[in-house]
DNA sequence: CATAGAACTTATAACGTTACAAATATTAGA
DNA sequence: TCTAATATTTGTAACGTTATAAGTTCTATG
């Protein structure tokens, strides 16, 4: 005689808990449930903490689709990520800073790529026409940022990791790079530099005048000679670079100081003067942007200007939760201070 | 005869188009629409073909919160990525790697943080539990890893960069690790090295012992002298590494040929090694692993052996996509040759 | 003790999609 | 021409949640 077996759904139900399941549980009405869960004053409060309570012990988790097709929020951040090299490990301190922000929310993060020359548009379009976020976080703004014209313009929230010259206002988060290049220009001089040379952004990014600006304002306060490459950007890629550094390190015209505002851009640098026989800290100096995990830990003696991007990751996450928590409310503007720890050194070395 | 006139909604609709405002305007079924879009053959192909064109038209994006509600699928593929620094460039290229390869299919990409030293099942459980994802992709697995587990226990598709030692099969991508290692020994041997140094990950992951077999090989092949630093490894923080090598420089048991399975590890010795007077090429020399567009590019006298995380991220797209479409099928698993190509040098260098 | 108002609960409908079963139209075969 | 089979379309219900409006019960006040 054949025997069916049993069907042995394991001591825990089979079928993941709803609010229905609740609902049955309790003898309240599924609306009820709902109500009390969102901690809505008009339920009495020992409902909510029976419903709570079981919701907990069975392990009910809201169903997010359902949650979404119902009010239309995704409950997602999204940050769109461009994969340059500027700065070692930005993506990753950036999403690390934004993860942290969310803890504890019930948002979650979305990292949407940016590919590399691509139309930074497009991922900002495909997102809203496609409800895939409630909020978007991005980086590397232009003085008119169509991305920001557009967010504005369909009143869906936004942060931005850099500044635009819009005149009206919006949520960002940008590092003092003008502080930067003049400190940088100063450290250098300091050091006996005469011929210094910066790596700019290319030119339709903010950061690249703000650059400039500190630059060019520091070298003409001291009556240094300016320096800036052609046809060489932060962007350029690293064989570019060091291509470029290796060349000109021959010549009459070789910049004696370099402010790299990234720490790729050093590296080739310093590698194609080396190749060229000039070493740092004899023929020449830098100052260097990193992040703090990076190459000023291993090389002590590189003067180094830290940028806290994991830091502009939580500022950028905690600010764009409360915009979309007040859309009315004021804009949260933070300039993150360069970290300035230059490394001691004898004036009359040796 | 009464003609059901055609609704003309105005230019653009100000709400935004669902498969109702296709059947409005064509006179068919919510339901006909439904299955004219999925192409269903039961469907009259000039049907198809009209219900497309107009879908087309008026931009009708289908409602992912509906679609997933309904059928459960989230149309999600989420990478879980922990923010080591063992190769930089690690996170973007395997991200726009699976990017690329979900590219043209209806699936998103979703990164998921782990944060490093943080519970490796969490983020899985965390996924599976609420449903995030159809698909997981993570990295950097042990020989008998958990989230393996735990994940064929629940019939959830996912994809590894890295083996597992279970007896079950899985489909992965991998690095021949071992080759690398091997290939490393015999390149310092080959210069001249007689102790050489193996910067080894933790010893729980998988490539922990494709590494240390590599090595090992080739040094008893060889019979050149092992070295494995103490409380060193892949994961230390850099300053650690810069510190231990600066040390170590000085001693007579220092070594003279690296292995380094990341640039971030070659960067700090290297520092290390030149803090102590020691300078690569004359004292000491290394293999580094690095991805394409890293390190080598801007000095290209380091022995350099590739690995390709960017195609490794296509594949593990590639292959999730498969195991999801037919999750009875093959395991697609893929073991990335290294990409060696040393500069010439001059084995009797002066 | 009646009643207004507060406190709390609930039924209904809807978000947009798709699975299923049922209905209708069309074609082929006798 | 009629029937059977096939091709095509459709109505209904459901996924899990929440907004709205409509209940119900309780409490305080006169």
């Amino acid at each position: 005689m054949p025997v069916r077996k049993p069907q042995i759904s394991s001591a825990h139900s089979v079928t993941k808990p709803t609010q229905k399941t609740i609902a049955e549980m309790t003898g309240l009405a599924v609306t009820t449930v709902s109500r009390a869960l969102q901690d809505d004053k008009k339920i009495a409060q020992a409902t909510r903490l029976r419903v709570s309570k079981i919701a907990e012990e069975i392990g009910y988790i809201p169903d997010r689709a359902a949650q979404r097709l119902r009010t239309g929020k995704t409950k997602v951040i999204s940050l769109i990520l461009d994969p340059h090299n500027e700065i070692l490990s930005f993506g990753n301190s950036l999403i690390a800073g934004v993860a942290h922000a969310l803890m504890g929310t019930d948002y979650h993060l979305n990292v949407t790529p940016q590919f590399l020359g691509g139309d930074p548009m497009e991922p900002v379009e495909h997102i809203v026409r496609n409800q895939l976020a409630d909020g978007i976080i991005f980086s590397r703004t232009r003085p008119f940022d169509e991305r920001v014209r557009f967010l504005r313009e369909h009143s869906f929230p936004f942060t931005t990791h850099g500044r635009t010259e819009f005149g009206y206002q919006h949520s960002f988060v940008d590092y003092d790079n003008e502080k930067f290049a003049y400190e940088s220009v100063l450290r250098l001089m300091q050091k006996g530099r005469r011929r210094i040379c910066i790596i700019l952004p290319p030119d339709h990014f903010s950061f690249y005048q703000h650059l400039n600006y500190g630059y060019k304002r520091a070298i003409r306060q001291e009556g240094l000679e300016s320096y800036i490459p052609e046809g060489i950007s932060l962007d350029s890629d690293m064989p570019a670079v060091f291509e470029w550094a290796r060349q000109i390190a021959g010549t009459e015209e070789a910049p004696d100081g370099f402010i790299c505002p990234g720490e790729t851009s050093f590296l080739a640098i310093a590698n194609g003067y080396r190749q060229a026989g000039k070493e740092r800290g004899v023929d020449f100096d830098a100052v260097v942007k990193s992040s703090s995990q990076t190459l000023h830990q291993i090389d002590p003696h590189i003067d180094n200007i830290g940028e806290d991007i994991r830091q502009a990751g939580i500022l950028l996450g905690t600010n764009l939760l409360k915009t979309m928590q007040q859309p009315d409310g004021p804009f949260e503007q933070t300039i993150q201070d360069p970290d300035i720890s230059f490394p001691p050194f004898d004036s009359f070395q040796g």
